[in-house]
RNA sequence: AAUUCGGGUGACCUUAUCGCUCCUUCUUUAUUUUAUAAAUUCUUUAUUUAAUAAAAAGGGAGAGGAAAGUCCGGGCAACGCAGGGCGCCACACCAUCAGAAACGAUGGGAUUGCCUAGGCAAGCCAGACAGUGCCACAGAAAAUAUACCGCCUGCUAUUUCUACGAAAUUGGCAGGUAAGGGUGAAAAGGCGGGGUAAGAGCCCACCGCUCCAAGGGUAACCAAGGAGGCACGGUAAACCUUGUGGGUUGCAAGACCAAAUAAACUGGUGUUUUAGGGCUGCUCGUCCAAGCCAGAGGGUAGGUUGCUAACUCCCUAAUGUUUUCAUUGGGGAAGAUAAAUGAUAGGGGCCUGAAAAGGAACAGAACCCGGCUUAUGAUCCCGAAUUUCUU
C-alpha cells in the first residue's frame, strides 16, 4: 500500500544536518532544481528540504505557493515510496513561477538519476 | 449618459481525491503510578486508579484588511535605578472630541503653492535684536555694504571759436551718486511724482514694513484707526537657545529540562602486576599525582514553556434608552517553528466577448493589542472635473 503522507520525520531540519548537507553532498542540476543529495543518512526514510530564493521572488506568496507545489510533486512521487534514505536539499533556481504538471516531470525525472 | 480622478464599501461559492498543524472523544499498546488480592519472599502476577507517549478511527477549528512597512504608543519580560547635575534623543499654531497612551480624529488660524478668485492642495507652522558660523558658481560688491560700466561736479591736458572768456571732444586726477546696465536663488523697501549738478525716504501719495491699538474671536489669530521715513537678506534639515517629554534592550526577551565532548572541581582507586615525583642513598611508610571509575555543577546541540489571554472584535439575550448607544449574562475568534493553514481535477456565480475563449487585484500570521503610512481588480455608494445628448 503506498503512502502519501509527509510527517514532521520526513522532513530535513537542524543547523547541523543542513551545513553536513551542503557540505559534503553532491548536486544535481535540471532546470529549473539544483539538488543537493547524501546518502545514507541513517535513518530508514528520506528526509526533503524546499528551498525558493528571496532574491527570485519577493514576496512570500509566491515562494508558498513554489514550495507547496514541489511538496506535493515530492510527496506523491515514487521516490519517497522507495525505501531509500537519501538527505535531500531542492533548490528552486527559476525565475518565475511553473506549473504544477512542468514541475512533476523534472523533479521525478532528476529523483529518478539518483537511483 | 459616458470617461477620468478622489473618498468609502468590498475581499467569490462549491464537489471529489490526496495531504498538513492544533484541539477533542474513544480504542489498543508501552512506561510510570494508586489501591486490592494471590503466590512467593521483599519481588512477581492479576485486577484497578491516574498520568505521559505512540498508533488506528470519529468529530471540530485553521491567514489579512491591510497579516506588509516597522513609523508611533501600550501590555509583557530581563537588566538598571537614594537624590541631583551634565550630556544624548524625540517633539513644538489653536480649540474640541475619543482614548490606557501616542506623532489619533474633526474643525479652525497663519504660511506657501495653484488656478476658474474664493476655493483647492501641502506640511521640518517655537526662536534669526541671546550668541557663533556659513552663503558654491557668477558678479565690482554676499552683510560693519560696495563704485566694474554708467551718470554728475571740480581741476588739468587737448581741440575749436566771435579768444584774459565760452563751448565741445578725448584722456588723467580728485570727489559725488544705488536712478540705469550687467551677475545671481537673493543686491539693502516697491512704484509714480516732486526735487537735484546727478542722485538718494531728501520730500509727498499709494502699497509694504515696524510700533501702538478700538473692536471681533474660547483660543490660535484677525483688525478699523493712529504713529514712525524705514532700523529689517537667507540659513535653526549649521551649531545653538527656549519649552515639554523620555531608564536600556526586545519573545532570537525571559523561565525550565538537558545528550555528547573538553577543561576545572568532589569522592573512590592509584595493587605483590600499573606511569611518575617529594620526604631520602636503599627498603617500608606516608604525601602528591598521571590514568581509570563514579558524581555534582554550570551549560552547548536539542527539547519544553513563554503562546494566545484581553483595555480588542463578532454573534446572541436581558435591562435602561429617541434609532444610536450604555451595562450585564452566554457563546465564538489560527498558534506554526528551515515555519501548518494546501495541491490537483471539475462545476457554479461575476466581468469582457456574437461565440470560442479569456480574466479576477494587493498580498501570507511569527508574543499580543491600539493608531498611522503604503499597496489594492470587479460590484455598489458619495463627491469633483471634462465631453456628448435632451429640455
Amino acid at each position: 500500500m503506498k503512502s502519501f503522507t509527509f510527517q514532521k520525520n520526513e522532513r530535513l531540519n537542524g543547523q547541523k544536518e543542513i551545513e553536513r548537507l551542503f557540505k559534503e553532498g553532491k548536486s544535481l542540476f535540471k532546470y529549473p532544481f539544483k539538488v543537493y543529495f547524501r546518502t545514507p543518512n541513517g535513518l530508514p526514510h528520506s528526509r526533503i528540504l524546499i528551498s525558493v530564493s528571496r532574491r527570485n521572488f519577493k514576496n512570500a506568496v509566491d515562494r508558498n505557493l513554489i514550495k507547496r507545489r514541489i511538496r506535493e510533486v515530492y510527496r506523491q512521487g515514487e521516490f519517497k515510496a522507495s525505501a531509500k534514505n537519501y538527505d535531500l536539499a531542492c533548490v528552486y533556481i527559476a525565475k518565475e513561477i511553473v506549473s504544477y504538471n512542468f514541475l512533476a516531470e523534472k523533479l521525478n525525472s532528476i529523483l529518478d538519476r539518483l537511483e
